[in-house]
DNA sequence: CGCGCATTTGAGGACTGTCAACTTCCGTGG
DNA sequence: CCACGGAAGTTGACAGTCCTCAAATGCGCG
């Protein structure tokens, strides 16, 4: 590993508190590696031997039962791939991909475990990381299980709003049809729900998103702190570190 | 806390490897508290001060938005609640509320922070336990996006099946309109359900259910170990402890 | 026995998925 | 520079799934 991928990787979260010796044991045998776009990381079901930190790059994590697949999150920098998998020393369950061109950094398991071990700092680091995803996770259910389509699509762009400029012109990050299966519909159902939203001032023009009446779409999509991982308090716009991870994964929580 | 409550303690998987003296700051200031069903032990958006450890009885996490609301996992006995949220020292995500008399550990979030600097042991043990969760809601949500209701159901019953004795008959263990939200549908979309699985040689009488052709609904249902926490192999049942586990809460897994 | 609650059944409508045709966009190559 | 091909996105028609409301049935407990 060069030193510069070094110096990056010291600054990651999960390394934030670890003390230098155990650091070198976390990365020992630990190697940064580039993929092409569309590379398939892993697959769901295979054996992990490796935690991936995505240090540059969009990655898809998607599920497939039955010739369906779906879209569960996606990952931007700088995120832990896996590192439930990688704990608990087991089998992925579901399928990473590049979206685009990738830098990530693979950690062997065995040392991520060590360090654990030897470490409580770092054991609570991986704790936190942990926890976040799950409570990640868990509002993304909320979001699927409480809500209809159109109202998932309205509360996705609100929270993109909230961590870009907080203007009325937002950028979708990605191509609709994975939007689209991320927010659990059809492709012609994320046009038809773009459609629908057109009467509370919502334009689309490709990636761009124009939002010409925030109060009607807010009255849409009742946003709610317990399943929005942003701040929509008082109509006032918090685009801080928590929601870009959000917004990146649609689910993953930042420690403290 | 009583002499037989610490003994009780000890044997959870979270304090298996603790040191004794970690294990007496972990529990310090911790009790037992006993509950009738029905109550509402936490709200979401409550902050969390204590850990809860379910000992007995049976505990619904549900999650509200808009004035609708949906179980998002049901607990048994041994189970962590709200670990996450004492993690991050954050609030709920999810309500929590007792489905019968229910017996509960409860112990200081300080106390469980301050015993994971202290032990890494007690750190990685948390961190098992949450991956875990973290996968079972994983699970969960590949389930309710990929599937439709009724091949949900037909799951459901054949987790039931593999945990109990494999014999053709089980036994539901919640209300059906719990299960129903559980399972992301209205009761009335369960009993259809239910009657859609009569082809299938599935009988219901009460909390009786009874699966004559075996065959039939697994070539419905399509159990995949990638969603369904239980080993499905070559019709071998396998009603291990992490089935159990699963089908209590719908989704978390035994760590190792 | 009768009341209250859970469950079931039916009818209708809302939401979502599927299929097919069409349009738009974009990069390639003539 | 423009024509072309392919992929992505959109639109329409239709069907399947699911929800809502209402009414009927069944069950348990006082």
């Amino acid at each position: 590993m060069r030193a510069s991928d070094i110096d990056r990787v010291r600054e990651l979260p999960i390394f934030a508190d670890v003390a230098p010796e155990i650091f070198r044991v976390a990365t020992a045998g630990a190697h940064v590696q580039r993929f092409p776009a569309g590379t398939m990381l892993l697959l769901e079901g295979d054996p992990v031997d490796f935690l991936y930190v995505l240090l540059e790059g969009q990655v898809e994590l998607h599920g497939t039962w039955n010739d369906h697949d779906t879209v569960m999150t996606i990952l931007r920098p700088v995120s832990t791939l896996i590192l439930a998998a990688v704990v608990l020393d087991t089998a992925a369950l579901m399928s990473a991909r590049t979206l685009e061109r990738c830098e990530i950094l693979m950690i062997p398991g065995d040392a991520i475990r060590t360090a654990m071990r030897l470490d409580s700092h770092f054991a609570m680091a991986v704790s936190r990381d942990l926890a976040g995803s799950y409570r990640g996770v868990v509002r993304n259910m909320k979001n699927i299980k409480l809500r209809n389509s159109t109202e998932r699509l309205a509360n996705y762009l609100l929270a993109l709003r909230a961590v870009g400029d907080g203007g009325s012109i937002v950028r979708l990050h990605h191509e609709k049809r994975v939007l689209a299966s991320l927010l659990g519909m059809t492709p012609e159902n994320l046009s038809r729900s773009f459609a629908a939203l057109n009467k509370c001032g919502v334009a689309v023009q490709g990636s761009v998103v124009t939002l010409s009446n925030i109060a009607a779409l807010e009255h849409l999509a009742k946003p709610d702190p317990l399943i929005d991982n942003y701040a929509p308090r008082g109509g006032e716009i918090v685009g801080d570190a928590d929601a870009e991870i959000w917004l990146s994964e649609h689910g993953r929580e930042k420690p403290r």
